[in-house]
DNA sequence: TATATGACGACGA
DNA sequence: ATCGTCGCCATAT
């Protein structure tokens, strides 16, 4: 038995769960899933699981940027990335950035 | 047990 | 707005 409340399986189902989540047509920010998934302060370990999908899988990995709204991948994926986000309607910048206005989990700001 | 790593996040210059 | 640094944390070696 593992020590911890949730094994390593248990969270990668999670974050995949929320991922798929995610509406057509929103983003979501590494840690805004691992909130949202009930795993705060582990924006990497949704990164590295995304990394590690199948090559066949059917998950909207698309949907996940950075705090910034900024793509966070690098290479051909990136390219792959924004023209699935164009393609459903979120606009991506020239510099692979996404407004805040098309986050799902859009975070309110405390006006102290 | 210790050190390195990374599809991250927050900040200050 | 951009860039460098440091903090965070599960994994890998």
């Amino acid at each position: 038995m593992r020590s911890s409340a949730l094994d390593a399986d248990a969270r990668v189902q999670r974050i995949l769960a929320t991922v798929d989540s995610i509406q057509k047509g929103r983003v979501a920010s590494y840690g805004d899933v691992a909130r949202e998934a009930g795993l705060p302060r582990q924006a990497r370990l949704v990164g590295r699981v995304l990394g590690r999908l199948p090559s066949g899988s059917k998950l909207a990995w698309h949907r996940v940027v950075d705090a910034a709204g900024r793509i966070r991948v690098g290479g051909a994926s990136a390219r792959e990335q924004k023209r699935r986000l164009e393609r459903e309607g979120v606009a991506v910048s020239t510099k692979n950035r996404v407004d805040r206005a098309f986050f799902a989990f859009a975070r309110q700001r405390n006006l102290d």
